[in-house]
RNA sequence: GGGAGUUUAGCUCAGCUGGUUCAGAGCACCUGCCUUACAAGCAGGGGGUCACUGGUUCGAACCCAGUAACUCCCACCA
């Protein structure tokens, strides 16, 4: 049977994963083994696989197959978050583009929508992963919003809230008021606008004096409730506890003083609105300010603003500085560039607001995360991020954890009539906790329509997934697990937190080591985003290059916490890499029809003993990189193990001369080599290694690469590698002499050599069989008439042939001698340097010496060649 | 504004406690080859004042100080 040149990857990929998936290679259940377990951060439910995406599964597939191969009871999970405020906004716009106003729905028909979105679109990337050929335990695939998880989720609230660590409380928090709903800070996003800087005059009370604030936002004057100076600040000393008219709205409000107030900024002078900044709300809680709220949940302006009442806040700016001008109290308008939160969500504008919100005091909480990453009970890689963490965790805040949404947990609370709440898992148990507490209340009870945050779920992750709340079966066996792979984006979204819920519920690390994986860039830098349109659809490049394809090309470039700037011609090296090994193995393919029992050749019995060398130490180094999860290491030593050593020099050295066949032996040792390094392979390029695998010998069904045992090494050096060093630079050496001399390689030709001494020795067989050489001979001296090379201080020469040009021989011999004096001339300054040789310890001294002769020697040769030659 | 990090070949990066190699890899590039596995290949080759300036040392890409550029995180001066 022909077997194409090119390696078509198509059906071998979806052939395996079909045979993966049949025979339950990646599903497990608690055993005698070790686990070895990794939570997949689940991707939004309804999301489309993109690159970040890839990535971050092909390192945790790349593990959790490499587990799986040493013996580990490997288990990966995988699954989808709900991602509350993501999907409900696509819901609420699919709504909105069928004529339907989420305001117009009562919220179990805006959740039947919701939830029917969630099985249109879910798990759809769940899908995209296997074509990845990612090893998950479907099996186990989990929902943060499955029912056992929502109740985990309700359970955790309440517990929390019974040791007091929740709590409910006014506070300044981030508004979307398109969205209607607090965001916690890290989705907000700050962007530098074109603003404007408004001075106003306030006229102080019982004189004429007027003061002047710089403001960029004038429509808030509405809520202004005092103006602050700087103490220190000369200009205003007489102002102290002084009142001022607020313009327009004329209330009368107390000049206090602060040294928040920066006196080089503006005019030194602040007006202080504590409704709606968070600093003035600081402010007004420190002085005892009172507290206007003049906006409504939508942006406009409340009946408590006084004026402009249901107008907007951004058309409020425009008019009131219209009006402010027209009464003479608009000193000037300056334009002003300053930074402002956008929602992530909607990109609108936040409003800093007043709200009654559920939040968790953080601090206790996180006590034992923090401890237990910096003594590196839990290890990060790169370890740089420990700084970052550290940062944030010895400033955590409180946690705001309710978000005015539908989609999510609701919040367990029963609010009466008149303000009172208890927290409960049911209606039943909220109303019979009211009757307890307040038995005089007769009036109804309504729960709280908000929901809780989506990380207040994904923290439970590594917990929910295995039942934990509930049942010791699963989570005692595979908790702790075993690595992370995440975004450093989301340290504190969700790793921290992950970090602070395993110590509260399980007294102990959720995971023991956290990769974080760079930002997948494009070519220029960009982050890949879909208003860029710069990011390609793994699809198709999984189609274009096969999986294997683009694993290896994601990871070539990808070292931990460094970003990776991908190019699609890495799939094409990744792509080009598996048409090697396909084509190495049709050359092996070829020779088993071609096999006899005749003696084995000496230059095949170097190659195996030297491959099975640099096979066991390559995986002494393979298996040190993984350990420091240097994986993209891991995979550049395994591709020059397969491309250099294997195919340009292994098969090279065993291939037998044309026309005659291979002995059984070397064919057999061949065959061996081969599954090693397809065992070795296989985490990077699942499929493409077990179709050769499969190919490579018969097998019984059910056998599977996937789970064939990691190649054990041993730590001892080997000769061979040593020569092995020797022989390819005299192999090097013979080609150059052939290609500057224009001598073809059928040529066959003699190698002298003026000693038997070396460790290249044991590679003369396979020297004569790279370097086309017809004989070896020992030589006392050096013979006339010959090239020459020196490798390692040792003479190779080789006859001359009709072509010789003596003239371009001494030249390079020339160059070489003057090359060679200076370098002489640097050691021996060097030794002739009384501090170097009295101070610097004796091997590196050893070491200059033996520089120094090796030198000498060297000069010697080429002047005795030079001195032949003309 | 605070903190962290980066700066080594055209590109992406290694370079572990300062010391055998006048600095390494992959890709890209140049030259020659369709040689009986592979042109998605083979053989050979060029290319770096290790950001800059000082210092410590017998010796610095590596340690120290300063300068510059870039990146990220945190804060959010109205």
């Amino acid at each position: 049977m022909e077997i194409p040149s090119k390696y078509e990857p198509q059906a071998a990929e979806a052939k395996w994963y079909a045979y993966w998936l049949e025979k339950g290679f990646f599903n497990s259940k608690p055993d005698h083994r070790p686990a070895y377990t990794i939570v997949i951060p689940p991707p939004n439910v309804t999301g489309v696989l993109h690159m970040g995406h890839m990535l971050n599964n092909t390192i945790q597939d790349v593990l959790i197959r490499r587990a799986r191969m040493r013996g580990f009871n490997a288990c990966w999970v995988p699954g989808t978050d709900h991602a509350s405020i993501a999907t409900e906004a696509k819901v609420v716009q699919k709504l909105r583009a069928e004529g339907i106003k989420k305001s117009d729905l009562s919220r179990e028909a805006f959740l039947d929508h919701a939830w029917e979105w969630t099985h249109k679109h879910g798990g759809i990337i769940l899908e995209q992963l296997k074509k990845l050929g990612a090893s998950c335990d479907w099996n186990r695939t989990r929902f943060t919003m499955d029912e056992k998880y929502y109740e985990a989720v309700i359970d955790t609230f309440i517990d929390l809230y019974n040791k007091g660590k929740i709590y409910r409380g006014e506070r300044m928090i981030n508004w979307d008021p398109a969205a209607k709903t607090a965001l916690s800070d890290e989705e907000v996003i700050y962007k530098e606008v074109n603003s404007h800087l408004y001075h106003l005059k306030y006229k102080v009370v019982g004189s004429e004096e007027f003061i002047v604030v710089a403001t960029t936002r004038p429509e808030t004057i509405l809520g202004d409730t005092a103006v602050c100076v700087n103490p220190k600040d000369e200009r205003y000393l007489h102002l102290h506890g002084k009142k001022v008219i607020v313009p327009l709205v004329n209330r009368e409000v107390t000049i206090i003083g602060d040294d928040y107030v920066d006196m080089e900024f503006g005019t030194g002078c602040l007006k202080v609105t504590p409704a709606h900044d968070m600093n003035d709300f600081m402010l007004g809680q420190k002085y005892n300010l009172e507290i206007i709220n003049m906006m409504n949940d939508d942006g406009t302006i409340s009946t408590a603003g006084g004026m402009y009442i249901g107008q907007d806040r951004f058309a409020v700016r425009k008019q009131i500085a219209l009006d402010l001008e027209a009464a003479g109290l608009l000193i000037k308008q300056e334009p002003y560039a300053n930074k402002v939160g956008y929602s992530e969500r909607t990109d609108v504008v936040i409003e800093p607001r007043l709200s009654l919100q559920w939040f968790v005091d953080m601090k206790e909480l996180s006590e034992p995360a923090l401890e237990n990453v910096m003594n590196d009970n839990i290890k990060f890689f790169p370890p740089k991020f420990k700084n970052a963490y550290r940062h944030w965790m010895e400033n955590i805040k409180d946690w705001c954890i309710s978000r005015q949404l539908w989609w999510g947990h609701q919040i367990p609370a029963y609010y009466t009539e008149d303000g009172k709440w208890v927290v409960a898992k049911t209606r039943e148990e909220a109303e019979q906790k009211i009757k307890e507490q307040y038995p005089d209340y007769t009036g109804s009870i309504t729960q709280d329509p908000d929901v809780l945050d989506t990380w207040f779920s994904s923290w439970l992750w590594p917990i929910g997934v295995f039942d934990g709340f509930y049942s010791e079966d699963e989570v005692s066996y595979y908790y702790p697990t075993t690595d992370l792979v995440t975004a450093p984006e989301i340290m504190f979204f969700w790793v921290a937190r992950m970090i602070i819920a395993g110590y509260e519920y399980r007294g102990e690390l959720p995971f023991k080591n956290v990769y974080y994986t760079g930002i997948v860039r494009d070519k220029q830098g960009r982050k890949m985003s879909k208003s860029l349109g710069n990011s390609p659809d793994p699809l198709v490049l999984i189609d274009q290059y096969g999986a294997d394809g683009v694993r290896v090309g994601m990871l070539l470039s990808s070292p931990a916490g460094n970003d990776l700037l991908f190019d699609e011609s890495l799939c094409e090296q990744g792509r080009n890499f598996s048409n090697k090994i396909w084509n190495a193995f049709r050359l092996v393919r070829g020779w088993e029809e071609n096999t006899s029992d005749i003696e084995q050749r000496p230059a095949a019995a170097v190659a195996i003993h030297w491959m099975n060398a640099q096979l066991n130490a390559t995986i002494e180094k393979l298996n040190d990189d993984y350990e420091k999860f240097r994986i993209n290491e891991a995979l550049m030593t395994t591709y020059k193990l397969v491309w250099d050593d294997f195919c340009a020099w292994y098969l090279e050295m065993v291939k037998p001369p044309y026309g005659e066949k291979m002995d059984s032996q070397t064919y057999a040792a061949t065959i061996d080599i081969f599954e090693k390094l397809l065992t070795v392979l296989h985490p990077f390029m699942p499929f493409l290694s077990e179709e050769i695998w499969h190919m490579l010998r018969e097998r019984e069904d059910g056998a599977s690469l996937c789970i064939a045992h990691w190649p054990s090494s041993t730590n001892e050096s080997s000769p061979w590698i040593e020569g092995f060093e020797e022989f390819s630079q005299v192999v090097i050496g013979i080609r150059n002499i052939r290609k500057e001399n224009q001598i073809a390689n059928k040529e066959k030709l003699v190698l002298k050599m003026l000693s038997t001494q070396g460790a290249a020795s044991d590679f003369h067989p396979a020297i004569e069989h790279l370097g086309n050489i017809e004989s070896t001979e020992w030589v006392s001296e050096k013979p006339d008439q010959c090239y020459s090379f020196i490798v390692s201080g040792r003479e190779f020469f080789v006859p001359f042939t009709a072509q010789f040009d003596a003239a371009a021989e001494i030249k390079k011999l020339n160059e070489e001698l003057v090359y060679t004096e200076g370098f002489l001339t640097s050691v021996e300054r060097k030794l002739s340097n009384e501090n170097f040789v009295s101070k610097a310890p004796a091997a590196v001294l050893d070491g200059e010496r033996k520089k120094q002769s090796d030198a000498q020697q060297k000069i010697e040769m080429i002047k005795q060649q030079i001195a032949a030659l003309s």
